[in-house]
DNA sequence: TCAACTATATCATATATATGAATTTTAAAT
DNA sequence: ATTTAAAATTCATATATATGATATAGTTGA
């Protein structure tokens, strides 16, 4: 005896954990939303295992399907990592993962790998128009003014000149700047309680000037690159404004990451 | 009466048009091949409506659910879009789709515009080592050289370099070139049947020589970015090389075309 | 003829369920 | 104590189904 054609039965509108304030997003979008609330709250820290899907599905009293979806974009927007059989994992900072999403200069072979960072400067500031509007803050604001320069296979490669809030990291100093063994994201992370989760470039053509060819140990006017980055929190706060000046003969610069344009297939 | 339990159905094992010599690829991977491959051999042309949801689930020997994660991928990958109670469609190229996944020169602003382009020269020339190398040609191959200046509000931001291997772009010619109203890769597409359908690029930082400077209006020596582009066919075929030399004084690029980052959310 | 309404086609969202794969945990055997 | 085997956990894939949203085509009525 089979079920012929199954009668409709009533569905449960749950949706315990959820607003009915829905303001006209679909359920997935409400639990992806849900999900970056708990771990922007701290409830999931990074690094952390979120809850297994079935316990999330009572949370918010959803189906898998839709739970899958949620998280489906939060793992392909870096923010959620999977593992089959372990769980799902808050993303963490590594140096790994600042290759993969923030470091875009490479040997002339077009190999990738983490740069020696040397620690040069580290002084106080205040934010100049460009900064302040950056960063979201008053004009004349406190600012750090970190310099490192970069060396790919012992050659130097980029100056990195970091601007960072003083509010946002009170106690930032030398010392640990120096001995620091890990990206300077993961130390926003672990000691700062800041996750950068994207960046945005803007890249122009400049000539070096005395201070720059001094520490890149090259001519005046050579060409430089001019990276402008701003970091965004997972808040999207700015967090970190940066000029990197990049000597391309010695490397190049490749913006795609990950190849968004590619399916695996052939 | 409702059914209480619903024993288990035998499910059905079709898979008809699917080998079942799949080499260990999941059911939805295998479609999304399958899709692909119905667009490249022409089945499906650029621009045209591939068959309802419900059609390929027939014609694939699978359910709606596995058809969707397969056209999500391809979907978010650019190859096809999609519009509710219309249809799927092949991507097709267009002003704003160059904009969107091609073009990374903006104002200072910040806004991005399709730039003004204005021909001004083709030759034909021989392949060199690095042309052969990223075209998949024979060193020395025929290629067309295909010189443009781009403009930006009025103002001159770049000068572009285009080599395109003969072989597969027969019957260039300056008359078509001067008066097209397309991007050019509307033209490789509607004209020659070649679909761009992602690029790799390289930028460096260059001096401006005396034909660049005299093109650009500029002094020679003027600080440029160089951006090296490959562009691939949706067969994965190098088609196109090019150099652009952008003037950053009155531009920038930003290589986020669209930020994968971001989740709608917040 | 043209506007308004209706029906249909098509994609979007959501639920329920089953099975498989990878990993970790627990228990048993040596 | 260590190794091995079994069980449980957790994500991955797949099916079946229902309902909603949006666009298009067709029909009707003035």
């Amino acid at each position: 005896m089979i079920a012929t054609k199954k009668t409709t039965i009533e569905r449960k509108p749950l949706q315990k954990g959820l607003n009915s304030d829905w303001s006209h997003a679909s359920l997935y979008m409400q639990v992806r939303s849900k999900i970056l609330e708990a771990i922007r709250s701290g409830e999931w820290h990074a690094g952390d295992a979120i809850p297994p899907e079935k316990k999330l599905c009572e949370r918010f009293g959803i189906s898998i399907g839709t739970l899958r979806k949620a998280v489906d974009e939060l793992t392909a927007s870096g923010m959620l990592i999977r593992h089959q059989g372990r769980g799902t994992f808050v993303a963490r900072h590594s140096h790994d993962r600042y290759l993969f999403f923030f470091f875009h200069l490479m040997g002339q072979d077009g190999h990738k790998e983490y740069p020696a960072v040397e620690f040069l400067k580290l002084r106080t500031t205040k934010a100049d128009s460009y900064a302040s509007e950056a960063l979201k803050i008053k004009a004349g604001s406190p600012v750090w003014q970190l310099t490192n320069r970069l060396s790919l296979r012992n050659e130097v490669v980029s100056l990195d000149e970091i601007y960072l809030p003083q509010a946002l990291f009170t106690d930032l100093n030398e010392a640990s700047l120096r001995v620091r063994q890990t990206t300077l994201y993961q130390m926003y992370q672990d000691d700062y309680g800041h996750t950068v989760m994207r960046a945005e470039e803007r890249v122009r053509a400049v000539l070096a000037n005395a201070m720059q060819a001094r520490r890149l140990k090259i001519i005046v006017g050579t060409p430089l690159l001019q990276i402008v980055r701003i970091a965004y929190t997972i808040d999207n706060q700015p967090i970190e404004l940066r000029y990197s000046f990049a000597q391309t003969s010695k490397c190049e610069y490749r913006p795609d990451v990950y190849d968004r344009n590619r399916n695996g297939d052939n």
